[in-house]
DNA sequence: ATCATATTTAATAGCTCTATTAAATAGCAA
DNA sequence: TTGCTATTTAATAGAGCTATTAAATATGAT
């Protein structure tokens, strides 16, 4: 058989999809233990605790999401260049996970332990990058090329823009009864606006 | 007694509280109960079922909600001002319910029958409500006044900005540890931020 | 005061969920 | 093949949750 029938790795597939859909609370380890194939027991087997299986999942794609922020682009490009480049690799990142977004937002924001242990996780990561980031930032200004802006302000309006699509567009596309087709198209749309809109407000 | 003692008004209140908190499958009515200060199965007598009370919270908030997007102002302002009133009352209405949008957006993103309930009980207003906009935005652009933009993007656009703060900001708050006063800060100066990237972005 | 109705509680049925345990089975090295 | 370990399952304990029922209590009209 070359393909192992690797149960582990089905159960944390089965979670990550039912989790994205449901979320945490709604799922439960019998439902996983069904979409996986397998005896609920064995989820239990591997991961002793569904908090447990949570975490395995959730840890990674949390990983996987704030690199997408905090990965510093090394190419030698200018500066609106490079901010372009990261602004639309951040949106193609989330259209490949539409659902994560409001998976993780929900869980920081109803689960205090769960934001504690990924800001303990993350350690002084995010003020180390974005002291880099405002360095970069300062000297634009001090270039007179844009005006004066604070990062948290521009990475907040980044993630604001990228990440509501997918969050609002499903509401959306429900009520006002978008076609499958119209919904890609507002997405399209939203990628290009979402770069302009932040270009547009550096400009001095 | 002057004061009546309406229970059925302090389990709905104890209810939105712990809904806007925990969400609703992480939510029990003998917690509710225990909130409202009475026996858990008044909570079935009024209510009969947890997603009813749900329901009878839901309904009403997510009116508030709409209605605060939907309504068409009076005033015989310019297109610009009127714009800026409405985007700032959108945002003074979500400071007062943070924990809102949150709540609406999981619910309806991870529960389609909500999603189809309140699309029904929203009919074809959304639609009439964005023809009437978009009327008045073509005047603009025939004017010259801004740019050609669609209805759906221009609110769009308005609901990511403003809402999002909501959503992301206690992440920020943790993980760059804000004070309460630089959180507060950060906020009032969304406030005048979104205003200005929205108005920014109708510049023909 | 009496009765009818509304409110509130205690008790519990019936379910589902998480987690554990012990037993069965598969896989593989010697 | 035998025996050892890893995997998988069946069974179930134990807890919590929703919802109902019947009884107790409060309220208000006559």
């Amino acid at each position: 058989m070359i393909i192992k029938d690797d149960k582990e790795k089905a159960i944390v597939d089965a979670a990550t999809r039912l989790f994205l859909d449901k979320g945490f609370a709604s799922t439960s380890t019998t439902e996983i233990a069904k979409e996986a194939g397998c005896n609920q027991a064995l989820v239990h087997y591997y991961f002793r605790t569904k908090e447990r299986l949570f975490e395995a999942v959730f840890a990674g794609k949390f990983e996987a999401f704030a690199s997408s922020i905090l990965e510093i682009s090394q190419e030698d490009l200018s500066f609106e260049e490079k901010l372009r480049l990261k602004i639309e690799s951040h949106f193609d990142m989330l259209h490949e996970n539409p659902k994560l977004p409001m998976l993780i937002a929900y869980e920081l924001n109803t689960n205090p332990k769960r934001l504690d242990s990924m800001k303990e996780k993350l350690g002084n990561l995010p003020a180390k990058v974005f002291a880099n980031f405002q360095e970069e930032l300062d000297k634009e200004i001090a270039l007179g090329n844009i005006r004066p802006i604070k990062i948290i302000d521009l990475i907040y309006s980044m993630l604001a823009l990228n990440i509501s699509i997918f969050i609002i567009g499903p509401i959306m596309k429900s009520f006002v009864g978008l076609t499958d087709d119209m919904y890609e198209n507002l997405i399209a749309n939203r990628r290009k606006e979402n770069v302009d809109m932040l270009l547009n407000s550096l400009r001095p």
